[in-house]
DNA sequence: TTGTAAGCGTTATCAC
DNA sequence: GTGATAACGCTTACAA
């Protein structure tokens, strides 16, 4: 059986339908007041009967741009992201705009499909988290579209920038560790080209110079990707390191290498935190939700999605508006994974 | 510093700099072969001088759609979907249109405001996953846009649906169980009033009463939602039971739960699977993850996906369209939870 | 191969 | 308070 779908009525037909103008119709929709209640009345009714639904093309054809902001995010399965998307979607229904999610899956090309797609729908802002935070592509786009890039940072003050410091937030994992008396910590993480590994990995050693402890103890295992996979693996490296020489704690650069990590150090018997205490970042959902629940660093995550909506808004509609680039402080959330 | 950021150029200023007319800058975008190739590139070298974005809405309102599908995600946050939004991903990619992804976060008001938005745009094919499947809303909406309800079926057959079994999926569960000698299980799941769990439930009963067992040895524990927070208090209730009367496994209508329920086990000092046996449901990235990695009823969520836009593709395409129920059946992955 | 012109559905200006 | 009408930027017959 296919479905009968004809051409949806136009202000025209309801128009037609009322007995009115379409221009009569058109007042209606967008300044009601201008219109007397009883032909108002008959319009509504007009519209209801005939079902008609306002073609968007033609209103943002007509007004140069559409209602809509999008959050092009890095990574969709990353309760992270979706997190962020919830704060940016707080702050776009307070203002009546509708908000589109699209998915880079961490591929370039992918990202850039997306940004031409939105520029083509000349929506009004865009939210990003980009595969690469210093593309000059980012450039082009904002040239036409206001541009919001969030958790991350540039070097040049060219944009509105949302991001959390991720320098402190290492400094204060590895301060939590020295406090519960570690001497010798692991730090896992990589790839190292990504800004925030390296920023979260430079406080970790900052904290560490500052306690006057022999640099070689704070060891480096790279991940080759923030995933749980890698995370068991860095379990298996720590395993192979001789004892005495082996660190009693762990700070991982977000909170599915802490997971991995987890998980490989209790199913080969070791314990957490007794054998192996472990710092997370990013305190998703999971963290908590952990059989051995996660210490780690939390972001507000929220906040961050707000904000750089706020902001964004604000370029689009504000013409005096400046680029502003906004910190947000991490705290650390100690569970049972670093208990002493 | 506020930027200049003036008109966009359009297929009439690209026209006039490259000194040709209108139709043929605009064949040059549909139908390059028309046109020959040193005006091609003449036209090729304009647009890209003066910044030329094809303007989508003026496009979509001459066509009378937009190449476009959308999903609309009952909850962003829940990897199941995500992975879903991915096969979808998939799927829009091979026909070269793109995807929107819309949070109705399980409320009414959010879903009718983001399909209210999806007509508005005449974009190509919406994907749902409903609040209630049975919403006469999605009728109205299905009357203007080829829709497709996802992971949730539907009494009437007056749409397309793809979903997975649930009452298969409850019995190998308890199956499962039953192979492993356990004769006191608790099933572990709610509200009821999602189709789903009542599914999963009526599953797992009939696969107990197939191997005679009595009845109220299968032990229902409600939850008021699918959540990790709501794991953890089953935990407790669990606990509470008297020690002979005890189930000695659990299964939970999804992961979430599972969690919880593994976490709370685990750090009140008994243990998985020797003291409780746990099975999950959805088999999400951090079923796997878990400290005791868990046994899970696993979904094609991929393939759920991308079968699902190939319904609404051919329902937007072909006139001879007739619905189709599709169903897919889950499997079990066996893991340390419920190992002896 | 290229140009001309109509029309998609809406908004907004200007008369009435 | 209401009605004609032009314009937004594009696609697509059709004419040259």
């Amino acid at each position: 059986m296919s479905i009968d779908r004809r051409r949806t009525a136009s202000v025209k037909d309801v128009a037609t339908a009322a007995g009115v103008s379409l221009g009569t119709v058109s007042n209606v929709l967008n300044r009601p007041d201008r219109v007397s209640a009883v032909t108002r009345a008959r319009v509504e009714k007009a519209m209801a009967d005939l079902g008609f639904v306002r073609n968007e093309s033609a209103r943002s054809l007509r007004v140069g741009q559409s209602d809509t902001l999008a959050y092009v995010m890095l990574d969709a399965g990353n309760p992270f992201f979706t997190d962020v998307a919830h704060g940016i979607e707080r702050a776009a229904d307070a203002e009546d705009l509708s908000l589109f999610l699209c998915n880079s899956a961490n591929a370039a090309e992918r990202e850039a499909k997306h940004l031409e797609h939105l520029q083509q729908r000349r929506i009004q802002g865009i939210l990003i988290t980009p595969v690469d935070p210093e593309s000059t592509l980012l450039n082009d786009v904002a040239r036409r579209t206001p541009l919001v890039i969030v958790d991350r940072t540039r070097k040049a003050e060219d944009f509105c920038t949302v991001a959390v410091d991720d320098h402190h937030g290492g400094r204060i994992a590895v301060e939590h560790l020295l406090d519960h008396g570690h001497t010798k910590v692991a730090f896992v993480g990589g790839p190292l080209s990504i800004g925030q590994v390296t920023d979260r990995y430079e406080g970790a050693r900052r904290a560490w110079q500052e306690a006057d402890l022999p640099p070689d103890d704070l060891v480096l295992i790279t991940a080759e990707s923030l995933t749980v996979a890698e995370g068991r693996t860095a379990g298996e490296q720590l395993a192979g390191i001789p004892q005495r020489r082996r660190p009693t704690a762990a700070f991982c650069a977000n909170d599915l290498l802490a997971l991995g990590l987890l998980q490989q150090t209790i199913t080969s018997g070791r314990r957490v935190p007794d054998d192996l205490a472990i710092v997370g970042y990013d305190d998703i959902e999971f963290a908590a939700a952990a059989a051995v629940p996660l210490t780690s660093v939390r972001q507000p995550r929220q906040e961050l999605g707000t904000t750089a909506a706020e902001l964004v808004i604000d370029e689009s509609a504000n013409p005096t508006h400046t680029h502003q680039q906004v910190t947000f402080t991490p705290t650390l959330v100690a569970r049972a994974s670093t208990a002493r």
